[in-house]
DNA sequence: TATCTGTACTAATTGTGTTAGTACAGATAA
DNA sequence: TTATCTGTACTAACACAATTAGTACAGATA
């Protein structure tokens, strides 16, 4: 079983989901930087899924820097992620932020909200 | 103009924007409880949209516990809306922990997470 | 040379949201 | 009663986007 997955069940269409699948592996280190990926064909025969929404996948990986494809070579993950962390690191935080006002909307106590994040940053070693 | 509205280059599909909207508008207080809804066919007029698609919102408006809809007499904004907002609120304490976690996981610090929800509860008066 | 690779393109298919149209029963006011 | 509103139910057609199917081309590699 391959650690690329796809859900037909979801709304999201599927090269989309892909692209979300590797970009976040890439950011794990389970897909190590340099590393050759699947061809579009191979990938595509492992997902039994069509090469043309493979490609489509790819194109958008590359064209946010977690690929760079090589016509005749094949698809490489890119070897330097800096910047695709601090982007993650600030959707993060943009997210976080509208959860917040979200929650304050519905009523939430800033005590209760304070007890989220030490629940999310306290239980770890 | 109404204050019910649709974006239809929005990817939710309409019924879904509308029924987010009249349950938003409601917990806003918005639409005064008990009020009596546009008729299926009236709302469709407003908005230029099929009947069809404003029924499947309002079936699910009624699922939520938004509405209530009475054949040969109409639909009416529910007179009890404290099991809507507890519901709103538990969704989005969930939100809140999922967002939190995914922050963490980009590698935010607790101190940057605390800031954020310090401003979002901090500058209202 | 043979076979892999990414890339590009058109056409067909599929699924889902939306529209179109009709119909029925209950409620209300004339 | 009659006329007209209401929600509800149903089938058929339409529109759009995702996906599939198929073919083709050029570069890289052994």
């Amino acid at each position: 079983m391959s650690i690329f997955s796809v859900d037909y069940k979801n709304r999201k269409p599927i090269w989309e989901q892909l692209t979300d699948n590797v970009t976040d592996l890439v950011l794990r280190g389970l897909l190590p930087l340099g590393e050759a990926m699947p061809s579009v064909r191979a990938m595509a025969a492992d997902l039994g899924i069509n090469p043309n929404t493979i490609q489509k996948a790819y194109v958008e990986l590359e064209r946010r820097g977690v690929i760079v494809s090589i016509p005749g070579r094949g698809s490489f993950v890119t070897t330097d992620i800096s910047a695709l962390l601090t982007e993650r690191l600030e959707s993060a935080a943009a997210a976080l932020g509208e959860s917040a006002r979200a929650a304050k909307e519905a009523g939430m106590e800033r005590e209760r909200a304070i007890k989220i994040i030490d629940e999310v940053w306290g239980n770890d070693k």
